[in-house]
DNA sequence: TTTCCGATTGGCT
DNA sequence: GCCAATCGGAAAC
């Protein structure tokens, strides 16, 4: 997809530690394009996860058939199912063999509104993507994005330039391990932050 | 094969 | 604020 003022983020962005990446993740865009329809926005809230000794980490009891994906190549897609009914968006990083995930847990809604709010069957912008699994569902993203590449075409990260000014960070929500590793960014004061 | 439980959400008290 | 929904991953048996 071709939109004016974004530049595609390229998977080299995404071999680097997790933290960092995680941080730099806050203000570029995640964009999909399902029965072309574009729709995304901001990235505003991101939480990494890392290896065994991230005990939040689905990587933290070693290499299983779901996690596999978080030792593979960076710029991945792991998409996993939560509580039976919801899906999260992580995006893999680091090096192939070395474990890491970013979990993006709220965008700002900006492209392709009505289709996300069909989606969501929900009218108010605050309820479109203002969570890991209410981003997933106005996306369409699902458990067939699982262990795919970020694709031009399909789903991508993009970069329009612009920077926040407050960028805070904190314990990660709704864990019980590793409380106390600060591994949640987010845009401080944003009303879409979870 | 059985059991336990989770990186959440939305509806109801 | 509380809690049900509902599935599959991982470990125990």
């Amino acid at each position: 997809m071709e939109i004016a003022g974004f530049n595609i983020i390229k998977s080299c962005f995404f071999k680097r530690p997790t933290l960092i990446v995680a941080r730099d993740l806050i203000d570029k865009y995640l964009i999909t394009n399902r029965e072309e329809i574009i729709c995304g926005g901001r990235i505003v809230e991101v939480e990494a996860y890392t290896g065994i000794d991230d005990k939040a980490s689905h990587a933290s009891v070693g290499i299983t058939k779901r996690n596999k994906i978080m030792y593979d190549c960076p710029g991945y897609i792991y998409v996993y199912m939560i509580y039976g009914i919801h899906y999260c968006f992580n995006v893999v990083t680091e090096k192939k063999n070395i474990p890491g995930a970013v979990l993006i847990r709220a965008i700002e809604p900006e492209l392709g509104i009505k289709a996300m709010k069909t989606r969501r069957k929900r009218n108010n912008l605050l309820e479109l993507t203002s969570g890991p699994a209410k981003l997933t569902q106005a996306l369409s993203i699902d458990i067939s994005d699982n262990n795919e590449k970020l694709s031009e075409k399909d789903i991508c990260i993009m970069d329009d330039g612009r920077k926040s000014r407050k960028i805070s960070c904190g314990s990660r929500i709704g864990i019980t391990k590793s409380r106390h590793l600060n591994y949640r960014f987010y845009v401080k004061g944003n009303k879409y932050v979870s």
